[in-house]
DNA sequence: ATAAATCTACGAATGTATTCGTACAATGCA
DNA sequence: TGCATTGTACGAATACATTCGTAGATTTAT
């Protein structure tokens, strides 16, 4: 049996967290920027967020110079893996292929988008 | 275009929206009954969260008699589409195939629906 | 008719997310 | 050197979700 780790993070923790996986390492500033190409938001704001995130051992950070340097802590596979089955359990009644279905009915994926996934699912199959 | 909606439940009323898609009409004690299957919760809790759905226009209730019906206001497939849409762009950097994937990956579902995704697959290449 | 059960309304406590102001230290530059 | 800039720490305000106790009305059963 595997400890049972739970992983929630918040709306904002994760756009912060969906940067860190991006870019690796970041100050609060790279990481403020990115943020603010989309929406309004005060320095000492993200810089908040962060020190949290720190707290939560949601990201590491190397304070050996004055400016801090952060890097995700937990993995983005399996975030994302426990975010999804969440709601898939919670919106869709845990069903997977009805939850795949409404996002493609509506997200409109390119057509290299869904070959990839029919080759996916084919390899699925042939296992 | 179209008048922007907010949709955000919070979990505990996704649960009980579930419950109220799934049953039409209820009462507060029949959605209390489903709810305390799976986890504790107060009778004037299940309560308190049904009055403020109704606040929010969540749901409509019938007050005509004593005991009060209600019953969910807001589509169950909008509201999903809207849920996943901001799950892809929230956690997968608006990548829907990414989270199909994922999707299919973990939550292992049966061959029926796997075939059932791929004939969706392919009604909509054929479109 | 009276007591028990069932229901709604309401307020309050608690927990957590989010936002930002202020203080103060370190750095960079004129 | 002295001032502006940039950084961290911290506390506090605000907002919202969640939980439940209590009061009072209505219905049901004895």
């Amino acid at each position: 049996m595997t400890t049972e780790i739970e992983i929630k993070p918040t709306e904002s923790e994760l756009e912060i967290l969906q940067i860190l996986w991006e870019k690796k390492r970041c100050t609060v500033r790279d990481v403020h920027e990115v943020l603010t190409q989309n929406r309004e938001a005060g320095y000492t704001t993200t810089l908040k967020l962060m020190q949290i995130m720190h707290e939560k051992g949601l990201v590491a950070r190397d304070t050996s110079s004055k400016t801090h340097i952060y890097k995700a802590l937990v993995n983005q596979q399996r975030t994302q893996q426990h975010l999804v089955s969440r709601m898939i359990n919670n919106v869709f009644n845990g069903s997977a292929s009805r939850m795949v279905m409404q996002a493609l009915g509506n997200h409109k994926a390119s057509k290299e988008e869904l070959d990839a996934i029919k080759q996916y699912l084919d390899d699925l199959s042939n296992k």
